[in-house]
DNA sequence: AAAAAGATTAACCAAATGGTTAATTCTTGT
DNA sequence: ACAAGAATTAACCATTTGGTTAATCTTTTT
């Protein structure tokens, strides 16, 4: 992706493990397979990480660390409730669609250890307590119908989220056989959930 | 769970792949293991299921097709949408909080050998069109939004599955180091999702 | 009761896999 | 140029694991 850097065995290794380790799991990638994929011995991956845990540690944390605190921000913005959770919606289907394996791939590990990550991101902040309060003045505004701001975050996470987490399943329960129509379907999300939210929660300007 | 059965070995086999499984996935489990849950010799599993595979395939299968069918009927029924719609998300809920773990182990499964679970359930039914065909009719009649049936059945699973498959990374989300009020929030949200849709679909009586 | 068939087990096997080691090649500071 | 340290590799190792086998115990059939 970036220039400047040579042919750093460390990034190259990074590279190559990120790829299989979301393709395959922690459990499902081979050493082998990650030393292959990036064209290296398979002894330089533990010269370089100590082990597979770390190296899938490596790649996990800064993972999620990446995906998710850039898009919350603009929650923050000043702009409209209505075009601030559209905006939401619509960068985080983007962001999806550039990584439709992402979902997966989370689900799987944080459900195989969830031990290790509730001590890697508890610290880490991530804290959605502004959110939280930015949608409750909202309400106190009238603006959006009084709920609890948690139930917000979970619809939308669950609505941009779950069709990428379990294509498999939903293709075939909404499209049968004629399956190349889900990506379509994806795209449209973009602007059905804006619809589906806002409808919900959006109170008439009296 | 049955009685008049005495101590069946093939039943005992098939109840403790099932735990394990759905604890462990098809990767994470251990022959060993579920021989050992089940009380018997490892060699036993292999006499009666020929492989892994076999084994996993017969807890996979009978577990979707026992999940799917029960519940989408009661969207055909002849009550008013609210009231179905309300019922479809109490007693999915219900069944997934007495399944806790099911969600991310189909998730897992699906994704993990996307091939196999599209072979086998393409043609098992789980037709959905009469489900959309209903949806249809009512908003012809006017009493829902008009909308694509798909959004509302992907978001109504979504909203309804995405917290349970997801939970040790929406509890951090949520609630931080408070980790106890989880499962009183996924109860809750028998009633917060359906308002939620209902808010979002239903039109006012003319 | 004897034989046949079915169920169960302990011991074993081959392949896969994460990890190590010792030797070799490459880079760099002097 | 050369020694020291870093990078890289081939070969190896120990363990795990799904699966097999041959023998033993149990049940059914005749």
């Amino acid at each position: 992706m970036n220039e400047i850097k040579k042919d750093n065995t460390e990034d190259k290794i990074l590279k190559a493990a990120k790829t299989i380790f979301i393709r395959k799991g922690m459990e499902g990638a081979r050493m082998q397979e990650i030393a292959d994929e990036a064209g290296i011995n398979k002894a330089l991956l533990h010269y370089y990480f100590r082990s597979k845990q770390k190296l899938f540690e490596a790649i996990f944390v800064n993972l999620l660390t990446q995906i998710f605190p850039n898009i919350t921000t603009l929650l923050l913005s000043d702009k409209p409730i209505e075009e601030k959770i559209g905006l939401f919606i619509e960068k985080y289907i983007d962001m999806l669609l550039q990584n439709p394996y992402l979902p997966a791939f989370v689900l799987k590990e944080i459900n195989r250890d969830s031990d290790f990550f509730e001590k890697t991101f508890s610290n880490r902040k991530i804290d959605l307590n502004l959110i939280f309060n930015m949608l409750e003045k909202e309400m106190e505004a009238g603006n959006i119908r009084k709920m609890n701001p948690r139930d917000i975050m979970a619809n939308l996470l669950a609505m941009c989220i779950f069709p990428f987490a379990a294509k498999p399943m939903l293709k075939l329960l909404l499209f049968g056989e004629n399956h190349q129509q889900y990506d379509q379907f994806l795209e449209e999300r973009k602007s059905t959930i804006k619809e589906f939210v806002l409808n919900s929660i959006v109170l008439p300007k009296s």
